[in-house]
DNA sequence: GAGCTTGCTCAGGGTTTTCCTGATTGTCGC
DNA sequence: GCGACAATCAGGAAAACCCTGAGCAAGCTC
């Protein structure tokens, strides 16, 4: 509000909530050396106002609409490197975060976390360096050794047993797939044994699940 | 802040996200006429909270997790039916707004609104009307018309058949239900063949699908 | 309250699928 | 050539599935 300091820190916000942008705007309106310099709603809205204004942070919802909020992440890292995007979101989980930091990123926030935070996030990007909370971290390391572990067991297969593996996930019985590939229903059976013995799974359940987070088969 | 009616609007915020949970009552602190009563980060809390607060009014986040925010409202409208809830969501579809409603809400305020809206919906909903935004009740009644064949199905079934079918997408086996629930496994097969009937999905992948449509089952 | 529907429970028995063991062929690398 | 491995397939036992039928309790209808 009332900048004490010679230069206050402009931020810019981007969420498509109105009602969060207004929530966030009255939280900042609390910290003394922070400004918000402008409010968007939507990606292209918001690539326009951060070549307008030249804020020093973007507060990035990337679930904005219109462009992807990694999009104008992307684009904005490239185009504007010195403006400093922290990305807010939903998402707890931490695939998101280094999906963030990787896109260019300076912080990430998850919408749970405390208000403090907010300020803490600013500040140390500010600073110019990176802000992660370390539980969003935490859960990063974890996802990612768990997510390696599907990709590794993924490497274990054979092409022809991915190509069964999909199928089945797809709801195709043996049975269909063993007419569909023009082979016996017998050799079906066996690819199917050696990838369930490889994946370490032995339910069709479960083959579904591994298919989906691994982005094999989509959910409709 | 300053309460120059005699009686202030007395409200409890509800939301897993503790700087959504700060902005909204950054908000409300503008509105002369409301109070900010407590705040709530789960389902449990929350119920705690209203029966030891009695609010005037709830606003209540239904993505709240350790109960499902619409457990929260059906067990509230039960418990304090004098307790107003207005149901805050980031979703957009008027599918929602119809099943908070149904379930006892007495507002519907998508965090898309303009702050001027909740200022609007919580005086609508003190004055013992129901609030719900033209916008999205433009969209509900178009989805009504065409709500989601899914859910549709999911109501042909009985509760015993729901719980069998997230039971199977887990991945347990008819074995392990029976076992589980302490019943015969021709009874849980009589279970699975009428609900797999009903929804006319036989394949288990095909129920694995439903079920994390549904969200009746996580991908992990 | 007799009759009807519906949810939950279960059994018998035929059919199908899965599981286990084992085998053949072709290809690649050394 | 020879081991390693992918891809193919069979026989037969074990398990799961599917179909038919049925009892019982609760709730609703008339």
């Amino acid at each position: 509000m009332s900048p004490n300091q010679a230069k206050p820190i402009r931020v810019l916000l981007v969420d498509d909530h109105a009602l969060v942008r207004a929530g966030i705007r009255a939280l900042i309106g609390r910290l003394e050396e922070v400004e918000v310099a402008g409010e968007a709603a939507g990606g292209r809205e918001a690539l326009r106002l951060i070549e307008e204004l030249q804020p020093d942070i973007v507060l990035l919802d990337i679930a904005a609409p219109g462009m992807s909020g990694l999009e104008v992440l992307t684009e904005s890292s490239k185009r504007f490197p010195q403006v400093r995007v922290i990305v807010l979101t939903v998402h707890e989980a931490g695939e998101y975060a280094l999906g963030a930091l990787r896109a260019g990123a300076a912080g990430y926030l998850p919408k749970s976390a405390a208000s403090d935070e907010l300020k803490e996030a600013i500040e140390t990007v500010a600073r110019g360096e990176t802000y992660v909370s370390s539980e969003i971290a935490k859960k990063a390391v974890i996802e990612q050794a768990r997510m390696s572990q599907d990709e590794r067991s993924l490497e274990k297969l054979t092409p022809r047993q991915r190509e069964i593996l999909i199928l089945m996930a797809e709801g195709n019985s043996t049975k269909e797939i063993a007419r569909g590939l023009k082979i016996s229903v017998k050799t079906v059976e066996s690819h199917r044994a050696q990838l369930m013995e490889r994946l370490n799974i032995h339910e069709v359940a479960g083959l579904v699940m591994f298919a989906i987070r691994l982005s094999l088969v989509k959910v409709e």
